[in-house]
RNA sequence: UGACCGAGUGGCGCGAUCGCGUGGCAUGUUGCCGAAAGGUAUUGCCAUGAGGAAAGUCCGGGCUUCACAGGGCGGGAUAACGGAUAACGUCCGCCGGAGGCGACUCCCGGGAAAGUGCAACAGAGAUAUACCGCCUGCCUUUGGCAGGUAAGGGUGGAAAGGCGAGGUAAGAGCUCACCGAUCCCUAUGGUAACACAGGGAUCCUGUAAACCCUAUCCGAAGCAACACCGUAUGCGGAAUCGGCUUUGCCGAGUGCCUGCCCGGCAUUCUUCCGCGGGUGGCAGAGGUUUUUACUUCGAGGGCUGCGGUAACGUAGCUCACAGACAGAUGAUCGCGGUUUCGCUUAUGCGAUCCACAGAACCCGGCUUACAAGCUCGGUCAAAAA
RNA sequence: CUACCCGUGGCACAGCUGGAUAGCGCGUGAGACUCCGACUCUCAAGGUCGCAGGUUCGAAUCCUGUCGGGUAGG
């Protein structure tokens, strides 16, 4: 399950002012519905929905090395919460990272990912 | 043993599971996005996948385009000397100056005698001067006026090089000896800067990191360059000329060469320019080949030999090494290593730490950041022998 | 990638070109005024001029390097 990255500036911007918000200590994040997931579900071979999921880590967060490493522990977090508990299919995910995101551990990612997600209703 | 100086190395390792980028092979769909060019998707296997600074973007080059014609002005950079290099503002050696007991370190190190500018306050006076003082003359003699003087006083960062003798009314490089500084000549050493010795001339404040002068070098822009493909529907901008002796010439306009001028090139018509898409550039370059592959070259890496004080050069062998565009290296576990701490006779056990930091066209340097650990060379001091 | 700007008391700024006093406003503290406050007035404290080196008699200012922050263009 590979995952589809947010490319557009607009369905940052749009994601965030109209989506659903939780917040944790580590980050916060936004989630809306993909106008454009029934497209996405033709384009692929297994005809499933997809989530795009985007990651807007600031310059308050560290350097790149560290921007680098938060990105890599959430998408990995993502990938197991996914995995083990099921993520709804067919939304836009928007996450910010908090500045004490740089020195947390993947436990910690994986586990406020999880109560996040759950607390919109986006787990099965 | 302690303190210190210089140079270099190093950038945690191995294994398992899950996951990611790129390339290849197979598998698979004739799907999805797009006007087109083109792009993209499933699964499996194999290969490969960040640094010494990838950073700052401070210099130099390759590469690409501009018409890779020219001249002048302007602008920028460098600054003892010799060498290295593709090139450099880099590196090596060396000279001079400054600092240190020493190993050694530091220095934007041309010209103030081409010209201009500036030097607050203090001081009489700041590039030319007479306040006190000294001397001479005159007068109406507690003193005043005129002239001479740069020795002494005081001010200042700096007051006409210092000191002694002669000289003088008093003085003064005014003259002379010695010393000092700058320049020139000769001899010796050195490729040279320069050193040392002798002779001659001059002695004139500092500042060029003020303008400037001298010598040398530099065309401009940058991979968002640029090339090719596509250009449906569009958006923005420029021009739609004039005269004559009419297949043309001249003037004018526009665009470009260049920041400006001269000079030049293109164009003047239903056409040109810019913007919006994609692929390449892009993983060193060239050649052969349908591909695979082979081979050559180089400013690539490693090892060895030779030359050179060194930077570096050269010969041989060997290796082939990331390439994205919301931006790929991570997570978990196990074993081991390193630092520190605690317990322990030792062994050992437990905890802790492992930095700075992420390629974006590519190289050579500079600068900055950096946890331990390790290596080599040298200096000084103390003690012991 | 290229071009450029700014770092000065707690805060926002001037002074830099053309070198010689570090200054203004707000804020802080004390005092005066008032029955008490506010306003106003007076006084005071508070500055390695981002950092390091250099030029100079003398550097916030000039030069070089460096650190941090910001702007514009394609």
């Amino acid at each position: 399950m590979k995952l589809y990255p947010i490319t557009e500036n607009h369905l940052y911007i749009k994601t965030f002012t109209k989506g659903k918000r939780a917040g944790t200590r580590l980050f916060s994040l936004c989630v809306l519905k993909d106008y454009k997931a029934e497209r996405l579900r033709r384009a692929n071979p297994q005809k499933e929905f997809l989530n795009r999921v985007g990651l807007s880590v600031g310059k308050k967060v560290g350097n790149a090395v560290t921007r680098n490493r938060v990105k890599r522990i959430l998408r990995e977090g993502y990938r197991q919460v996914d995995k083990e508990y099921g993520v709804r299919r067919g939304y836009l995910i928007v996450i910010a990272p908090r500045e004490a995101c740089a020195t947390a551990t993947s436990e910690d990612v994986k586990r406020d990912l999880r109560y996040a997600l759950g607390k919109l209703g986006m787990l099965k």
